[in-house]
DNA sequence: CGCGAGCTTGACGTTGTTCAACTAGAGTGG
DNA sequence: CCACTCTAGTTGAACAACGTCAAGCTCGCG
């Protein structure tokens, strides 16, 4: 029987999160504008802090970052978030207004943060608006049961190829990419450890799967990777 | 460092998602009731299997189900559903309108049905409903979240710990409890294989934490086995 | 030039799975 | 009422998959 989440790599966000915005009116935009602050954070600064106080929700207009749990001995990536696309939409929960996880950057980024207060209103005003964030959150809903079905069930080779055809198609969209991470970083976003990492991208790269030199990688077979993520 | 994530063993629902319905004005609940069905599942039945074309949102009204995803070897069990939550939001999606997951029950169960389309009229129409819809979502994701670092952060006897203190604390409600699933259906819960399980619980049981007798399990030390799910 | 972070490799240990065998209870048909 | 069968539970032994540890390497940067 055939498997829809073992199926397509659903490691990562896909859709714009800009369009919701197209939803409001003019006042509304006008609103938004007037309240929101844009900020500049540096190559492997912190954003958000699990657990801190959840003040703004983001948009990420620039850059690249991860958000993540943090573990004693390691952290869990739940989701590398590219450029476009909002971040901290769990904190619009009425209860409890912290951040359930933190968010860090793997390059320089820019956010644009609009008060949480501000956003609430937009939902209970403009349904149209509220319905785009549902929608929003059943995509970032689907994406982290695909990761947790990755990361749960399918064996180290299997998670190493899912990373990397998440890597090639969704967020550097090209067969060839330079990373912006580190061989840990990797170890996290797997689940695996960083040697582990180390090893299974070498007999990758023995297997002629991929291509790599330090930080350069570029997929080869996609069809075979396909197939090792699907079936280990 | 604590982590606000290990802490509780937050795997199961907790809030009650009844309330959601007092937000709608007396025409809607009219109009919902008219269109609503109630269904009878026996214990083991398959309410939703994952890809099915998604028609309806489900509301349990009496029993216990576990919602989970297909996988070849297992399943992962990503929630269990005790009376009065909804089943099957994230398929308010827009795109794609098939089911995530599966549902299946583990006893008598009842479900109340509404057809989406009616469900997604009172997103637009209702903003206070949709706010609280968003609630509901975002409260779903804090559990997932929550599970997702349970098990692949913890080892055995930790998330062994965890799913006692779950069932004890959020399904049960009890000290005491008779399970009504297998020890394969703690196996899929915990993301280990039944043999694991079986030593794991024996262990417990020989270290006084639990007493055992087939299904009937009473938790005898809570601290000590929220230790285990701590720090391990 | 030298320091340190990230990377790499091999040897070794641990955790948890797999496999096979055995047991107990529940339902079925002669 | 007694085999017969089927499923769930249990146990032990062998095994595989990964992690851990320790050592050496490389490269960029002060």
């Amino acid at each position: 029987m055939e498997n829809g989440n073992s199926r397509a790599p659903s490691c990562f966000v896909e859709n714009q999160h800009v369009s919701c915005f197209d939803l409001l009116t003019e006042d509304e935009t006008r609103f938004v504008d007037a309240n929101k602050v844009e900020v500049n954070y540096k190559k492997g600064e912190t954003i958000i802090k699990q657990g801190s106080f959840a003040s703004h929700i983001l948009f990420l207009t620039n850059g690249l970052v991860k958000i993540f749990l943090e573990g004693k001995p390691k952290d869990l990536i739940l989701k590398i978030v590219p450029p476009n696309h909002m971040i901290g939409l769990p904190a619009i929960y009425e209860g409890n207004t912290t951040f359930l996880y933190s968010v860090a950057t793997y390059s320089d980024s820019t956010v644009s943060m609009v008060d949480i207060s501000i956003f609430k209103q937009l939902l209970r005003t403009n349904s149209q608006f509220a319905m785009k964030i549902i929608n929003i959150l059943n995509e970032d809903t689907a994406l982290i049961y695909g990761r947790f079905f990755c990361i749960t069930m399918k064996q180290s080779h299997g998670r190493m190829a899912d990373i990397l055809l998440c890597l090639s198609q969704r967020i550097y969209k090209a067969k060839k990419f330079t990373l912006n991470m580190t061989r840990a970083d990797l170890a996290d976003l797997t689940g695996l450890s960083s040697e582990s990492v180390i090893r299974i991208l070498k007999e990758f790269k023995d297997a002629s799967l991929i291509i790599m030199d330090g930080k350069m990688i570029e997929i080869v077979d996609f069809d075979r990777l396909e197939k090792i993520s699907q079936f280990s």
